[in-house]
DNA sequence: CGGGACTTTGAAACCCTTCAATGCCAGTGG
DNA sequence: CCACTGGCATTGAAGGGTTTCAAAGTCCCG
């Protein structure tokens, strides 16, 4: 369970660094330490107690459940930048998990920081602006999963992606994006079957919809026609 | 749109009162001035920024989005005591409107809160404790979407509701719920159509999941069989 | 009593899931 | 070096669930 160093890790991607200055919590980075995951790997367990605060640096994390009949579902996507586990006591029994190789998180003592916020008010707005975006991400994969067809969720999927990664890439590239996630996770992202992930991307891209380099760059075509896929326009019999 | 006074309003149920002595911002509540409102009545518009922070009184309140396809789909169901509207700047062009006759808000001005909370500790916890708890309703509202089946939709949205509400009710009633909304409401609040949750809750009554006294009282009669109502059981033939 | 909104039920069309099989790619070991 | 293995991705076909359209039933209120 920890063989950190025994595979060799891949060189991160430029998209998938944040800048150390952007940070909110950047007085308190003497607090934290960075730690590396791979792919799969379990970062917190559910049901302990989240005592730590993370932040993504590079990679991608997801705060899973399992159910009953073994379906996962991912609860929350989170990408370089984003923070997890402020939670004052219980966090509804979520495992957060790493699912891109080469996943590297700051970790924060989560009582010393919230102590810090006591004397320091901006610090507690910090915290604060952490949970208000953390209810952000979740009211727009909300809104994805209220779509109908699946062709919307994985077209709403896409550009979520693109406009919380692109801004990352250099000018003129804000319509690719380099997906950090299999299709599997897609599905468990969107509730819906991978297989059903796979033929709504095939679709998309029939449609001219996007454009696939392999299988994770994803390149936007056509914004407005992934906006609202609701019935795409005509079919050539 | 304000004949807050025209019609009778109704008086309120037990189970929808909040006792003003629980909520965190108690000694704000010289600040706050309570509005009623009519069910379908918009208490804030989509696009213009949250000014003001509002807490339920009595009622129901939900914060929607309607799609360009004309369907309308509500991103968190606000019930009495739950927070709305502390957003920083843009809370992602959500409208907030009245689900219930005589829903009842505290309605606090928002920069004069922050000004508090930067002053007091205390208050600044408060309004971390409401992102927070918004937060959390929001990952159960996605673990109720992300479910398969409409029957288990509908199952595990009727336990949020036990569980938000019944603690209002004596000893003894936690199974009891009167649903605070329509058909139409929940089906939006689940994105499934209408017709859907009728015949889901038809099914749940047949299979004696649940018992209905009119349609807006429901009774839990097997708790099990609502957490996972995947396929339920034997069906006599 | 009638209007109107809400609720329920039915039938057909459509979409998604499931099961199954194939293709693809990288890492491993002979 | 190359075949092999395992995980990931794609595609097909059958079955089941949901949506949509339509209509009837219910309840409240004027």
């Amino acid at each position: 369970m920890q063989r950190e160093q025994t595979k060799r890790l891949p060189k991160a991607l430029p998209n998938e660094m944040i800048r150390p200055s952007e940070h909110p919590l950047a007085g308190l980075s003497s607090l934290s330490k960075v730690m590396r995951y791979h792919r799969g790997q379990e970062i917190c367990g559910p049901g302990q107690p989240a005592l730590d605060l993370y932040q993504v640096v590079s990679g991608a994390a997801g705060s899973c459940i399992s159910r009953s009949e073994g379906r996962r579902q991912i609860i929350g996507l989170l990408l370089p930048g984003d923070f997890y586990g402020f939670s004052t006591h219980k966090d509804l029994d979520f495992g957060l998990e790493a699912v891109t190789e080469y996943t590297q998180l700051a970790v924060y003592p989560f009582q010393k920081v919230q102590r810090a916020a006591e004397s320091d008010p901006r610090i507690a707005g910090a915290l604060y602006q952490m949970a208000f975006e953390a209810k952000t991400r979740l009211e727009a994969q909300l809104l994805i999963l209220g779509r109908t067809t699946a062709v919307e969720k994985v077209g709403s999927f896409l550009l979520e992606m693109v406009d919380r990664l692109a801004d990352r890439l250099p000018e003129g590239h804000h319509d690719k994006v380099i997906l950090p996630i299999s299709r599997y996770d897609i599905a468990d992202y969107l509730a819906i079957s991978v297989e059903t992930v796979s033929r709504s991307l095939t679709d998309l891209k029939k449609c001219g919809a996007i454009s696939l380099k392999g299988t994770r760059s994803v390149r936007i075509v056509d914004r407005h026609a992934l906006e609202n896929s609701d019935g795409f326009g005509e079919r050539p019999t």
